[in-house]
DNA sequence: TATTTAAGTTGCACAATACCACTTATATTT
DNA sequence: AAATATAAGTGGTATTGTGCAACTTAAATA
């Protein structure tokens, strides 16, 4: 009996795979998280409670990894092309119920007024919710608290030092208004001056021309240089008292 | 007939989970990264192909993904706790022939001495292999030329603001050892009185008393504060010509 | 016209690094 | 033994980017 080469073995049980999406906006001097509402079913895993946007790979669908966060924030968000990065990947044996799972963290910034939140097929409600510190308001589903916690580190340790909270805001932007955003990420407050050298000196925004009345003194009208990409200052912000 | 409550739609076809390792080390004035040959039955992809040492996820093993990715490290090297992180995930339909694939890369810092490679299971011979540039002087199987790009950029960059380069030597060591460490990193000289002043001013290496005789005046020997993590410089290297 | 307020600017202080010259310790050469 | 060469190690000024505070400017309002 002539052994045929056997094929190459591959596991037969399988991680599950998915994506789950901290978006995340400056609405009304705070910031906050898109969550959606888990299926209520009680075969489904945390049934009812609130969770990060996202679900498994749909490997005939989606190319890339990135595809389908892409895809995920345009089903929840209709937003097309905004900031999106990933944070990590986490995967183990317990952070759901269902078997070994990994899921991929990615953080997406998005102007809040260009959205139309839509309720997806798998999501009753989709919603913004405040953070406080570190946390939000509700108990979230799975380790999703934690995932959470790690995108926003990983925006607050960027903001320290890139242009990162640009992509939250709509253009044309003026300066006070993108302080105030830095100033709403850092929770603390950012002297005018040192914020507007650091940003001229790597002159990556542009005066429209126009301005925005606002009361009192209007303030100028700025827009990106380049869209796709933060830039990366050369020092990070800190005041003295660190 | 009464429906009974349908159990939660899983996933049936699941992608390929994988962690992959970019394991680095300096040896003889040059960067190194550990390669292994895939085996050579024309059934497995990419045989007889140098490759990043990895796998899959085994789901009745390994607890989470940091597990994994330290398993097959110390399978490789015998190395138990080098300096670890996650780099990113990477998956696509097309990365690996057997179908849709995540890979977790991660990156690995060792000093090259207390090294016994060996040769695992599943790949006939484990190499050092120098680093020119951002790549090796071998084909890589899968996209695992891209993989050690990312690795290398994340090294590149951490080094220009972090002690990560004193993971790559062994206890003790003398300063102008690590100098080197950052120049065969950073492939550019490094100003010696200026390196000194920012490794005294983090305080995280206190001399052993002790000097290592190298033909000429000795060199003090240091060890590290803290062997758990890199310490975080508040500026980047870089010379004033950039 | 004076006042108020937010936008925007100017100038000096300060901290960390770049660069360069110098001193020190050891081995080698004369 | 003294001079020399070389790598280890130190000190001092220049430069850069930020922190801080006072100032000017432009509009709305009283």
């Amino acid at each position: 009996m002539t052994l045929i080469p056997s094929p190459a073995q591959l596991p037969t049980v399988r991680p599950l795979v998915t994506v789950d999406l901290a978006i995340l906006t400056v609405r009304e001097h705070r910031l906050h998280v898109l969550l959606v509402r888990r299926p209520t079913e009680p075969a489904e895993p945390y049934p009812g409670h609130w969770a990060l946007p996202g679900g498994f790979i749909r490997v005939g669908t989606d190319q890339t990894l990135l595809d389908c966060a892409q895809r995920k924030l345009a089903e929840k968000t209709g937003v097309e092309s905004p900031y999106l990065e990933q944070v990590a990947a986490v995967g183990s044996a317990d952070r759901d119920p269902r078997g070994w799972s990994v899921t991929h963290l990615y953080l997406a910034l998005i102007p809040s007024n260009d959205v139309i939140l839509r309720a997806g097929a798998n999501a009753a409600a989709a919603e913004w919710h405040p953070i406080e510190g570190d946390r939000v308001n509700v108990p979230l589903a799975f380790d999703h608290e934690s995932l959470l916690a790690l995108a926003l580190d990983r925006l607050r340790a960027k903001i320290e030092y890139t242009s990162l909270p640009a992509f939250l805001l709509v253009e044309p932007f003026t300066l006070p208004e993108l302080q105030h955003v830095y100033e709403v990420v850092l929770d603390r407050p950012v002297e005018k001056s040192a914020f507007r050298k650091r940003l001229f000196a790597q002159d990556f925004i542009e005066a429209t021309g126009a301005s925005r009345e606002t009361g009192k003194r209007p303030a100028a009208l700025y827009r990106l240089r380049y869209r796709d990409k933060p830039v990366y200052f050369p020092r990070t912000f800190s005041p003295r008292g660190d």
